[in-house]
DNA sequence: GTTAGCACTCACTTTTAACGAGTGCTAATT
DNA sequence: AATTAGCACTCGTTAAAAGTGAGTGCTAAC
């Protein structure tokens, strides 16, 4: 167990190195107000904290530097929660002052908001669909056989797609279609829509087997498309260019590179599980090309629906403390909105 | 007027430098096949051709690269059309083997396979949807008025937006309102479409007119957005890594960040006004985050109308050729592809 | 007009030296 | 027994010096 006096001096270690990215020197540390003892002492502490492996020396003649271990220690045990002062809290609630009406734009809204507040790169994944249900489907006929399939859910979500069929659907029966689906299939889970489809499909299958096939393919489009390319946003991407530890290209093109992927993206940010703040130092996140990087993800949800996830992608020296308030009173607002829009 | 066998080195000059982005010394060009005189000619010409401002030297004691001048010398003269050759164009077509119901996602693919085939970025603005025309209204009323509006043109673009009623509409009246201008404004390009719906608003005013003012206003969002953010697609960002002269963040920087920006990129793109390919080097660019880059850019249209562009972002020291021709012939397909989405 | 020859330039690399922030250890101090 | 002053040592960083070589411009010869 840690004493006292190794705590404040890991502690100050980890938030000066946060501040000036420069290793800390025993000197340095002695000079803080909160620092009564000297700096040889200091030295003979920091020994012990780099043998605990909290702490680490980038060469012989440098202070030290937090190691991954001691981000994680600072994270789990140092962080004082420092609430938001009422000024700040005001302002973000403030920044929610018109509402948004579309969770699209709300979510792009957020992030950016997230990034201005914290200079980090903020990436957040869209509401799951699944969970969501039918509100509205509408089948346009266009020229030659192309047609045009909307669906709209509940909370006000479109997805569209255009597809061919293989011979023109008039306006009538593609009217008919629509209503007898919509009057069935209004308010089911999009995760069962296709199910229910199918169901339908061999109820009527007599009726317009043909037009029905292929709207059930259509729909299943829609839904594998959105499923498979959820709504990502990327937010103050630009911010990674100020960071110190990416002014080499070397060391910014993984990152820059991964989060423009949508897929890497999901595969890293899916497997949250929780409804907690989670935090990611390095190499805990099992993705090389973020092995420099930090991440703070967080959870929403609507009425206690799990829903999309909003994260903070920093330097593993990223200022934990600011990074997690300003997510946590963030996604209050956030969800505040969100909840708003998804009022039915 | 230069001599031929300036041109030669010229020519040498540049297609050097562009293979390898270093500067051209006159015993390497000497070396040349196609060189049958000595280094010191070639100093001596050198000495010319740098007097006439189209080479010029980073230091005195480097060899040559062209100069701004140089470059736009060599791509209006020194080009040769290299004509693609049978077999890329049959593999460029099979590019397109599937078609692509949807525009946006025909861009999409464009994008990315001018960006994989040059190695550069790739910037696509979509089509102006001012040249097209509607072809369906959809209002699909959500719960405590909130409303969703879905906008299809003929071509089968999509624009959909959810605004806020100040009181509910009903499903009934929704779709009563909706035959009637779907009847009325069918056909009618998205340009005219305000002035026309104001119209109808007029003319009808005495039996809906709350709702249809608000749907007015609607419309208005709808088509506003979609004017002020047009469909802009990036490829191949990553390329910009590869670029020897974008090792250095603060070169690469302001590029990204500026083609991050959508209404700088539009900014900077609108102004494109025949159907030719443009090419605009360094300064020619009259943006200050592009003053090394080169653009070439290229108009499409379909059946001489609806209008976006295809452009090709890279270094100064940019493979002109290659991204002449591979812009052409991109370009060429990709009109195909779109003219038979266009059908109607 | 062309070319060989040569002195000169200048970025780049390597070497050397000086600097200084920081360390670890030891001995003195409290 | 804990703390601290003192000091030799390490090592990255910076600056200056020296050497290297690709390339140039000029001149004189072909």
């Amino acid at each position: 167990m840690l004493t006292d006096r190794q705590l404040l001096i890991l502690r100050a270690i980890v938030d000066d190195y946060i501040k000036t990215a420069q290793p800390v020197g025993s000197r340095t540390l002695s000079k803080r107000d909160d620092v009564t003892f000297s700096s040889a002492t200091i030295r003979n502490e920091m020994a012990d904290l780099e043998e605990m492996g909290l702490i680490e020396k980038p060469h012989t003649s440098a202070g030290r530097i937090p190691s991954e271990l001691g981000y994680r220690f600072y994270v789990d045990h140092l962080i004082r929660p420092e609430s938001i002062t009422p000024k700040e809290a005001q302002a973000l609630k403030s920044l929610f002052a018109h509402s948004v009406n579309e969770n699209d734009r709300l979510i792009r809204h957020t992030a950016d908001l997230l990034s201005d507040l914290t200079h980090y790169t903020t990436l957040v994944l869209g509401p799951k669909e699944e969970g969501q249900r039918l509100h509205h489907l509408e089948l346009i006929p266009l020229a030659e056989g192309r047609v045009v399939i909307v669906l709209v859910t509940e909370t006000g979500h479109v997805e569209h797609k255009t597809l061919q069929l293989n011979q023109a659907l008039s306006q009538e029966a593609a009217s008919r279609l629509m209503e007898r689906l919509n009057q069935t299939l209004r308010g089911t889970p999009l995760s069962a829509l296709r199910s229910r489809l199918l169901e339908e499909i061999r109820r009527f299958r007599s009726e317009h087997s043909e037009q029905t096939v292929l709207l059930s393919k259509a729909l299943d489009l829609v839904l594998t498309d959105q499923e498979e390319r959820p709504f990502i946003y990327l937010g103050g991407k630009a911010n990674m260019f100020d960071q110190p530890e990416f002014q080499d290209v070397a060391k910014l093109r993984p990152v820059l590179e991964l989060i423009e992927q949508q897929e890497a993206v999901l595969d890293f940010l899916r497997p949250n599980l929780d409804n907690q703040i989670l935090i990611t130092i390095g190499s805990e996140n099992n993705v090389d090309a973020l092995k420099d990087c930090s991440v703070i993800r967080a959870h929403y949800s609507v009425d206690g629906v799990s829903i999309g996830t909003l994260a903070l992608i920093g330097p593993k020296r990223m200022d934990y403390n600011r990074g997690i308030n300003s997510i946590i009173h963030l996604l209050q607002a956030f969800q505040t909105e969100l909840h708003k829009n998804n009022l039915d």
